[in-house]
RNA sequence: GGGCCUGUAGCUCAGGUGGUUAGAGCGCUACACUGAUAAUGUAGAGGUCCGUGGUUCGAGUCCACGCAGGCCCA
């Protein structure tokens, strides 16, 4: 009976699936957090997706880094519960369902009612869940996937609106205005979505103006500022610069009014504003009228130095004056010298950048007040200026004697053409022309000029948009902005400059979160107010709503609950026909708005326990997240969300660690799209190399967070080179094992220290593998884990150890140094399986039975094992210099029999190697039996200064003399190289030594250089950095011999296997040969080669007829081999 | 336009705090091994470290300005 499977070839997808349904029936995953009952907790949080599409490749990234941190805490012994989630609100799923149904938004409520339309959305958001699921499986992504949180379920949208509440409590959910498209012909918001509809944007010719703007205090001085929007420029509040822009003061001529005076404006815009032609002219000879205009720089600087200059309103209307700091110039980081003059007209009420710009810099803005004492804009919502606006106009209209098509009273000036005026009729003026005449002939504006661009209409009314403020709820994170900055300091992540850079910076510069969305499908604000909106109420929950509602039916406003003897829905349109009764008796009216889906994520710590209404035990110990990992385009997203709630409600970080990865690209590095036909399909591709080849790749590839170049031949190199390689050292461990019979038994086991050597340097490479991936992991890096693993696994295990033992484990009985071996193995290997289980959890649990099945005491899984911590006192590093001297001494001789084409069969007398230190021979001589028998040669020597013929060679040790010497080091450095024998030997008698620099003498000791030796006259030498190795190529007679014996032996085995022999079968051998040497060797090597070939007999014959004609390089000989 | 990331061999990637001859794997070429065998080993060839300027005795590494690609935001 065998008792470790021996395997001829092994189907990693096989693997995969039958491990698969081997954890399912055993339950392995629920024990794994089971058994870690009462244990300390590490807590992961699951960014959930949304299953309206199906997975990518880039969600086996993503969720293979989100399991490997959890099952390696696991093993360490923590207790890691991970719920699963699923996101379910929000535009994707209303715009599939749009596509689906042939509607657009204005049909909902009416071709379609806003109940089935969410219906609609319910089904579709969770329709490719269970291919989300198959793949979460497949590729071992341990989540609980029976019992997930989503965020569409009451309960979930509980907790929301008790977070809600406790921010509104706060004072921290207000009404405000954020500057949308708006479209005054229809009358409503458009959402950046309907903005992005094809036929939107439309080349249209408006009048635009540089406006001059006059410096307060200074004579004759404007800064110059272009629009295309004139009508905008009453509501003008400041100017923005780039502070890293060059700007220019000009001396010139308004060339409307011909008066003198100096502009100001980016230097690059110059070319737009002067003629060349011009440039020559002188500015004095000027004459009002003349056609080219001179001008001259008179100052330069950067926008930098022109912050905080102050300039007198544009307009200065009765009743829109404002304080300081409005009317001044403030940083943009927006402003480009492309087009205009390289500085921009800020107005609060009409422009996205406008307005944050302002308020970021505490700048009012231009409003006047409505009855309720509310800011609004100085153009209504019809498009139209009000009358304090109107008023100006019309009588600067009156003032410069400015006829137009029709007389313009207050209420007339539309901005924009929303009027339906006949623009061809004569003297047709819009407003936006009415205003460049007065400006121009008040010497405010310096150019007024048709202006052709691109600029979004509304789908509908096909009537320009109006960029306006409209109402909008928001959280006031800018309260929480230094609480939000301070306490991000505290979470390590990963890459760091996610954290300072992306992340920090976005924090520096935080607005409030626009809450509000229009639409139908999501989270319904919690809010409902008056018409008049003198109260408003937030409601934080189930219980309280129902309060109210029984309050509003007392009051007569509800004959009865929408939700009685129905399921509870808080959607809409269920919500929406609550009417609430305020505290004076109005009726109260929820707030339209959904929340913005962000919130629904952000809010997962809480709202996937039902916290706090239920499971207050198991939050407090959840949260905050040890750990979460996402793309990092989540960065403004679910990072930010997740981090604003949990700083402003519970003064904490939501997660210490986070990992946030790349994109996972082609292998030419291009975006994968269904459409180009680029995208790989992960159930493929886990179909044809497995779960565990395809999480390594990715892990080990590259780091996770820099874009990962996806590429097949990249898995596949990973499976054969390091899958395939591990594979083959268990094969060969279970061949021989069964052979002999052994099995592995804990606690009788031979002391490492009584091993052979080569068994405690493995031994000894492990303990520090297992530190080395401990490090790593703790750091949240994989990629360096697995890459530590790969490296010992091929080149120490396989490519050193094994190859070296392998004659251990070929003949004789079992003996002590045998056993050794087998336990040095078969620890290597079940070691290998623990630190490798985390990124390859299928195959490295298949490994794990496949050792462990002939042992009483093991767990069902290597998943629910405890992690085997480093015995630090195994650690021999000395020993780990011996060896990598040992390679190093071995490489150099293959290169140099190589370079001499003598093969390694042909045995050789000697190396020599010089030897400068007491140590290092102590480390060779430690493996000297062992380089011996790698290179083939008998006798290692060492030379040493009492050899004689030792040449030495001497470096100037560089970060040690430089810190020392500065510039003085080249002369030094000089010095040093024109040494020869006798100054190197003097430096080591003495210790140091003195040197001629530039005339000054300076000192050097012997740590201050570096020596090594260097050739050996007359061998044939290599060498590494530290090591010179020396060989002696003559053959003797013996040697040759020896050789042809090896050579022998070689031919004969592959005979024996041409033959089919099995291992243990004997031969017979008859060699005909009339070479004398060849003789001569089979009589003195005729032992080495029958031991060798387990032949029975060997003998010479003369009479040979049959055989085998074997080709020596030198040699003819005729072989026969038969089975005895 | 802004913030952040990336750029090193044909390909994928390593290269604390500046230091002498810039490394690995794959691929390529040659050889070896043939009792791990549809495996394995060894050696070799292969580099404008994206560019330009600067700091320094010394720059792949630090600084500035660019170029190319990417992500997010405008």
């Amino acid at each position: 009976m065998k008792k470790y499977q021996e395997y001829k070839q092994v189907n990693y997808p096989e693997i995969g699936e039958s491990i698969l349904s081997y954890w399912k029936e055993n339950e392995i995953f629920e024990k794994s957090i089971t058994n870690r009952e009462g244990a300390e907790t590490f807590t992961f949080f699951e960014g959930p997706p949304s299953a309206n599409g199906t997975p990518g490749i880039h969600h086996v990234m993503a969720r293979t880094l989100k399991d490997i941190f959890c099952r390696y805490k696991t093993l360490k012994g923590f207790q890691v519960k991970r719920k699963g989630g699923w996101d379910t609100h929000g535009l994707p799923v209303e715009l599939q369902v749009e596509k689906e149904l042939g509607i657009t938004k204005e049909d909902i409520g009416k071709k379609i009612s806003v109940e089935e339309y969410n219906k609609r959305c319910k089904e579709t958001v969770m329709r490719f869940k269970d291919e989300w699921d198959d793949l979460t499986e497949k590729i071992g992504y341990w989540v609980d996937l029976d019992d997930p949180y989503i965020t569409f379920d009451s309960k979930y949208i509980e907790t929301l609106w008790s977070l809600l509440k406790r921010l509104y409590e706060k004072d921290l959910l207000y009404k405000g205005y954020t500057i949308q498209p708006y479209s005054p012909a229809a009358g409503t918001g458009l959402s950046s979505h309907e903005l992005n509809q094809p036929g939107t944007y439309k080349d249209v010719k408006d009048t635009s103006i540089t406006a001059q703007f006059k410096l307060k205090d200074q004579e004759n001085t404007y800064i110059l500022a272009w629009t295309t929007t004139p009508w905008t420029l009453p509501s003008n509040s400041a100017l923005a610069i780039g502070e890293k822009l060059d700007y220019v003061k000009v001396r010139t001529y308004n060339p409307y009014t011909f008066d003198p005076e100096f502009v100001i404006l980016a230097k690059a815009r110059m070319g737009a504003y002067f003629n060349k032609k011009a440039a020559d002219l002188k500015v004095d000879d000027y004459q009002p009228g003349d056609k080219l205009i001179p001008y001259q720089i008179v100052e330069e600087f950067k926008g930098k130095n022109m912050l905080g200059w102050e300039y007198d309103q544009l307009f200065p209307i009765e009743g829109l004056a404002l304080a300081h700091p409005a009317f001044t110039v403030i940083s943009g980081d927006y402003v480009t010298t492309e087009d205009g003059t390289g500085i921009v007209h800020l107005a609060k009420a009409f422009g996205a950048d406008d307005f944050r710009t302002l308020v970021q810099n505490n700048v009012p803005g231009v409003f006047v007040k409505d009855e309720k004492e509310n800011d609004i804009p100085v153009v209504d919502k019809q498009g139209k200026f009000l009358p304090v606006v109107g008023e100006y106009l019309a009588a600067k209209m009156q003032e410069h004697g400015i006829n137009a098509h029709k007389a313009f009273g207050v209420d007339d000036f539309y901005v924009k053409n929303y009027t339906e005026d006949d623009e061809n009729q004569a003297d047709y003026k819009n407003t936006d022309i009415i205003i460049s005449i007065i400006l121009k002939n008040e010497n405010k504006a310096f150019k007024v000029e048709k202006y052709e661009h691109s600029y979004p209409h509304c789908w509908r009314t096909d009537k320009p948009v109006l960029y306006y403020p409209l109402e909008s709820w928001f959280i006031k994170t800018t309260a929480y902005k230094d609480r939000l900055v301070e306490l991000n300091k505290t979470i390590n992540w990963k890459p760091e400059a996610t954290g300072t850079g992306r992340f920090g910076n976005w924090l520096e510069n935080l607005v409030d979160w626009n809450l509000s969305r229009s639409r139908f499908w999501g989270t319904p604000l919690p809010i409902w107010r008056t018409k008049d909106g003198s109260e408003e109420k937030c409601i934080g929950s189930i219980a309280e709503l129902e309060a109210e509602i029984q309050k509003s039916i007392n009051a007569g406003f509800m004959t009865s609950s929408p939700y009685e003897g129905k399921e509870l829905d808080l959607h809409r349109p269920y919500v929406d026909d609550v009417i609430l009764v305020s505290s004076d008796g109005k009726e109260m009216y929820r707030e339209s708005d959904l929340i913005d889906v962000w919130f629904d994520s952000g809010a997962m710590p809480y709202a996937q326990w039902h916290y706090p209404f239920e499971n207050e035990d198991i939050f407090k110990a959840n949260y905050p997240a040890d750990y979460i990992a996402e793309g990092v385009d989540q960065t403004r997203g679910w990072f930010f969300t997740l981090h604003a709630i949990a700083v402003m409600l519970f003064d904490s970080v939501a997660f210490k660690n986070v990992v946030a990865n790349g994109l996972v690209l082609d292998q030419n590095g291009n975006k994968m799209s269904k459409r180009l036909g680029n995208a790989i399909d992960p159930f493929k591709t886990l179909k044809e190399y497995g779960p565990d080849a395809l999480r390594w790749y990715m892990l080990s590839n590259a780091n996770p967070w820099d874009n990962l170049k996806f590429s097949l031949d990249g898995v596949a190199e990973v499976q054969r080179r390091f899958f395939g390689t591990l594979q083959n050292t268990y094969n060969f461990f279970a061949l021989y094992a069964n052979l002999d019979h052994f099995v592995y038994s804990e606690g009788k086991v031979i002391p490492v220290s009584e091993r052979a050597e080569l068994d405690q340097w493995i031994v000894s490479k492990l303990q520090s593998l297992i530190l080395e991936v401990e490090e790593s992991m703790d750091n949240y890096d994989a990629t360096k884990a697995t890459r530590a693993i790969m490296n010992f696994t091929v080149d120490q295990l396989s490519n050193w150890y094994v190859r070296l033992a392998r004659k251990r484990f070929w003949r004789g009985e079992m003996s002590a140094d045998k056993q050794a071996a087998y336990e040095t193995l078969y620890e290597c290997l079940s070691t290998l399986s623990q630190l490798m289980s985390s990124f390859a959890p299928f195959y490295t649990d298949w490994l794990y039975q496949n050792l462990t099945q002939a042992l009483d005491k093991k767990e069902e899984s290597v998943h629910l094992t405890d992690w085997k911590e480093a015995d630090q006192s195994l650690i021999n590093s000395d020993l780990e210099t011996s060896m990598g001297l040992a390679q190093t001494i071995s490489s150099l001789v293959h290169s140099l029999r190589k370079k001499e084409k003598l093969k390694v069969r042909q045995p050789l007398q000697r190396i020599l190697i010089p030897i400068l230190s007491e140590t290092t021979r102590k480390q060779i001589e430690h493996v000297e039996e062992l380089i011996k028998s790698e290179v083939n040669i008998k006798e290692v020597e060492y030379i040493d200064d009492a050899s004689g013929i030792l040449v030495k060679e001497v470096k100037p040790n560089l970060p040690v003399l430089g810190k020392k010497l500065g510039p003085k080091m080249r002369f030094v450095v000089a010095a040093i190289k024109s040494w020869g024998q006798e100054e190197i030997a003097e430096i080591e008698r003495n210790g140091s030594i003195e040197v001629d620099a530039d005339g000054e003498k300076i000192s050097i000791s012997v740590d201050e250089v570096l020596i090594s030796s260097q050739d050996i006259p007359g061998w044939s030498v290599a060498s590494d950095q530290s090591i010179t190795v020396a060989l002696d190529v003559t053959l003797t007679d013996e040697l040759k011999q020896e050789g042809i014996a090896r050579d022998l032996v070689n031919r004969i085995q592959n005979l024996r296997k041409e033959m089919g022999l099995e291992v243990q079968d004997k031969i017979v051998i008859e060699v005909k040969t009339d070479q004398e040497l060849v003789e001569a060797a089979i009589l003195n090597f005729g032992d080495y080669i029958q031991t060798e070939t387990q032949a029975n007999s060997l003998s010479g014959s003369k009479e040979l007829s049959e055989g085998t004609a074997l080709d020596l390089d030198d040699f003819d000989v005729l072989v026969q081999v038969k089975k005895d």
